[in-house]
DNA sequence: GATGAATGAGCATTCATTCAT
DNA sequence: AATGAATGAATGCTCATTCAT
């Protein structure tokens, strides 16, 4: 009548966040369904109750770090006060929140190569990127309009900037000695500026 | 060295170039041995005569890699002429490089995330971006020696360059419609003076 | 016997009335005991109160099916007037009990090929077809004694008719377009008669 | 140059004979790919090389069951001389080809449950005991032709002998003290003339 | 050199059964 | 009694690697 109760929601989570430190560790490919059991102190079998497969791990943690990305966008864009200022404080965040979540950033470097031929992985992080790039692109057109940027800055320009922020995620995961936390300054500078500087 | 005998080194090349186009279809971790074999017109045991193993064939697309990218690095700072013009010249090359081997460049998907615990990959993919920053940063310190940086650029722009020139490649890999080819242009503007432009 | 508490016995039976129509869709092998919990719209747990095992209800199906047959056998060997009679009587009835009850019967199925080195299930199936023969015999050895039948059937003849009825069941479950209800007058006329009648 | 040779065809009936040979033994349901590798005598992965997957084998079982059975059927068909002959020479044959190979023909165990909701092995038994029925009818149809049964007899006759034919293999498999040799003699009797005999 | 048949370790997934509540 | 979360043994299948020819 009173059976064992569990939060299934908060199960789930802890074995995303067990999967996502075993991710983080071995790579996606290197890392089996009984590694992420162990990490999370439960049975092999047991991880198929909060999850259909292995590669739904992995999608799960790609809505996570979409989400966090779709909010940190959201926020840029819906922020009031000049577009280049909001577009500095975007990549100010993208970064912390990057520097937050080590382990979950990691996971970018598993899904930037999934939804290839044969992976079962539909990721839609094409989609993704594109949210990313358009919302760059719409505080960019709007500093221009506000003389902020010069006039015709753009897509490209979007893509640049997108690239900066996360090539130097890039760097920093694949070197963990790249200071990603000293990086926003710089980064915002350059972006901005150029490295002529402002009066170069 | 009868004229029957195949080159060693031209086999192993086409072993490897099939690779590569196996692995940018499919992704290392879903490629086998036979889709290799069967890509490039030979047995499945024959590529062991040429490779010892699986991740050597990767390990061999990283060192193609590595090595054009080091001759690219190794003009720029062999160059004559101003600095900043042979920073905007690099840029350029990188991403017709990359443009121009795409097979080759999809691979850079499975060797970012690569060299981690568990997959026998020590490729040193660290030091070859390390060697990539340093020769920006040395590009950029000339450029400020040169006047025509503002001073005390240095290792963090270099990593922003770096950055915003894998970030392009990144998107293009993650989304082909990306356009490669036409980002060198705003990316070197960007670069060197930000979106606020040369006279914002 | 507080009116709230379900008689042990009636849940019993409904659970397995429940894994008869789940094993008659699915096969016994292809049943999972979830999905028997699910038919009968109790919690997979639940099951283990009134079954021992899942080879258990199995045998409990088994039970029911042999207990029928055995009172269809009893009934024409306790019965009054021409053993021929009761035969055809009989092989009405097994057709019709079999009618009336196709799931159940649909598990003969999995019972014909039970009790087999590794499967846990010693039913004892020969056992109840040997009195299915014997019982057979007998009405064949009665009808010769009454003339009714050619001297010398015995057991042979016995196993004819019970095969002929067998398998003219296995052929409906094989393919329910076989009109098993319409059988049971050829059945007998040939049993009885053979395909050149009875003046041919 | 002249790699190991093997007749495929050889290898993969030695690998069906020797799965047939567990089947018998433990049932389909019970029987390990590795059970299999085990009885062939080669490891558990060279099994895949000729069969893709489980079922794929009790599928080239059937498919040796049925194709022994159409010779058969095909034999009695367009034979010569009168029909009932044939019939009576077919049902012999049945019983002699069974006998031959018993263990293929236990294998019937779990054809004839095979094809069911989830099981992935549309063996399309139905048709077979159709062409099965449809034989032995076509050959009822001449005997009557010929006046050597009844007029009327068709295809519910038809069903009874496949059923008295099939039902005696059924016996047997389920008790292999039946003497199946020695039923052909009794099982034409009856299904000719009928219990009560030629001049009961 | 080349081949491709053979191997067997490895792993994702399933599911009968248990047991804390 | 009833539940259903948890378990972990079991097993189908894959594929890198080996090696006899």
């Amino acid at each position: 009548m009173s059976p064992r109760r569990v939060d299934k929601t908060a199960r789930r989570q802890q074995i995303l966040d067990a999967a996502v430190r075993v991710f983080a560790r071995r790579g996606f490919a290197a890392s089996r369904i009984e590694d992420v059991a162990a990490e999370a102190g439960i049975a092999k079998g047991s991880v198929y109750m909060y999850f259909g497969s292995r590669e739904e791990i992995l999608r799960a943690a790609f809505e996570a770090l979409a989400s966090a990305m779709d909010r940190l966008l959201e926020g840029a864009l819906s922020g009031t006060g000049p577009a280049l200022a909001r577009l500095d404080a975007l990549i100010r965040d993208v970064l912390a929140s990057i520097a937050a979540a080590p382990d979950l950033a990691r996971v970018l470097l598993d899904l930037w190569g999934s939804g290839r031929d044969g992976d079962g992985l539909p990721l839609d992080m094409a989609e993704t990127y594109g949210r990313y790039r358009a919302a760059v692109a719409a505080l960019l057109a709007q500093a221009a309009a506000e003389g902020e940027a010069r006039p015709g800055v753009g897509e490209a320009e979007a893509t640049v900037i997108v690239g900066a922020i996360e090539g130097c995620v890039l760097q920093w995961l694949i070197d963990p000695r790249v200071p990603i936390g000293e990086l926003a300054e710089p980064l915002a500078a350059v972006c901005l500026h150029g490295v002529r500087g402002r009066d170069a």
